[in-house]
DNA sequence: CGTGTTTGACCAGCGC
DNA sequence: GCGCTGGTCAAACACG
């Protein structure tokens, strides 16, 4: 299998249009996995660690809002830049901004599908790109339009779901592909069935609180596991942590 | 052997 | 009707 883009866990990101529902601190998501307040009350074990879990995300909200800031920041330095540069390439950040302000379905194109941009590695010429659910490839083409070959996906995760993607490397930048849905999932994402599962049901545990105590953890480790793969398969945030810092060395030195 | 991918063939819609 | 184009099918193939 080839390297593939992974679009998980766009959890905390606010400009966030994919389809994809992800695990993550969605309130709507209370209501189908048991939360860990729950497992908190008749267990101090449970208790203590969850309390650890709270205290771990909210540093982890608190990094993602520092990084949105320093994004925000830099697209700024960016956009100053870029005034200065091509009109071909000034209107394909436009679509591009456009496509990720995009906040409901009456914005789109075309009802009843979404379209995502995605950054990509450009020397990956795979158009696999990981959002959550299962997908069978079932044709390629290339348009006329656009020299890169067009992908069609099916989704595989139950057979009646009806939806379709289409995947195709941006005719502007190399570095970005186009993904179009089309049609609603019948069901929920892999990622979140996987982390519901765990949440709700164990088999072979005997105690509760063990059981309880397991959830959580490997909810966490969900959780966990999700963020640290955006975040470092991110660009932007791996410079821009490293610009941050580096900004905050040199202020320790100046002291 | 089951599952997913590749790829040429086929089909439908559209403009001329 | 014809040709072009995008979308889909399905047999062959690859892989674990």
């Amino acid at each position: 299998m080839v390297a593939s883009i992974d679009l998980n866990l766009n959890l905390f990101c606010p400009t966030d249009d994919s389809p994809v529902q992800e695990v993550g601190f969605n309130d709507d998501d209370d209501d189908e996995c048991s939360s860990e307040k729950e497992l908190a009350d008749d267990d101090p074990t449970v208790g203590d660690l969850s309390n650890e879990n709270r205290r771990l995300k909210e540093r982890i909200i608190v990094a993602w809002e520092k990084y949105n800031i320093l994004k925000t920041h830099v697209k700024k330095l960016e956009q100053e830049k870029e005034s200065l540069s091509s009109p071909k390439k000034r209107k394909f950040d436009e679509m591009f901004q456009q496509s990720l302000s995009m906040r409901s379905n009456d914005e789109l194109p075309v009802s009843g599908t979404k379209r995502a941009y995605v950054r990509v590695d450009p020397s990956d010429k795979s158009l696999v790109v990981k959002d959550g659910y299962q997908w069978r490839k079932y044709g390629q083409k290339v348009t006329r339009d656009n020299p890169s070959p067009r992908a069609y996906y099916k989704c595989s995760n139950t057979p009646t779901c009806p939806v379709k993607k289409k995947v195709q490397r941006s005719m502007d930048d190399d570095g970005v592909v186009v993904v179009t849905y089309e049609g609603e999932h019948n069901h929920r994402s892999s990622t979140q069935e996987a982390a519901c599962a765990l949440a709700s049901n164990e088999g072979g545990i005997s105690s509760s609180s063990e059981r309880k105590l397991i959830n959580s953890q490997k909810l966490d480790e969900v959780l966990v596991e999700q963020m640290a793969t955006y975040l470092s398969k991110d660009p932007n945030f791996t410079s821009e942590l490293a610009a941050a810092i580096s900004s905050k060395i040199l202020e320790v030195e100046t002291f």
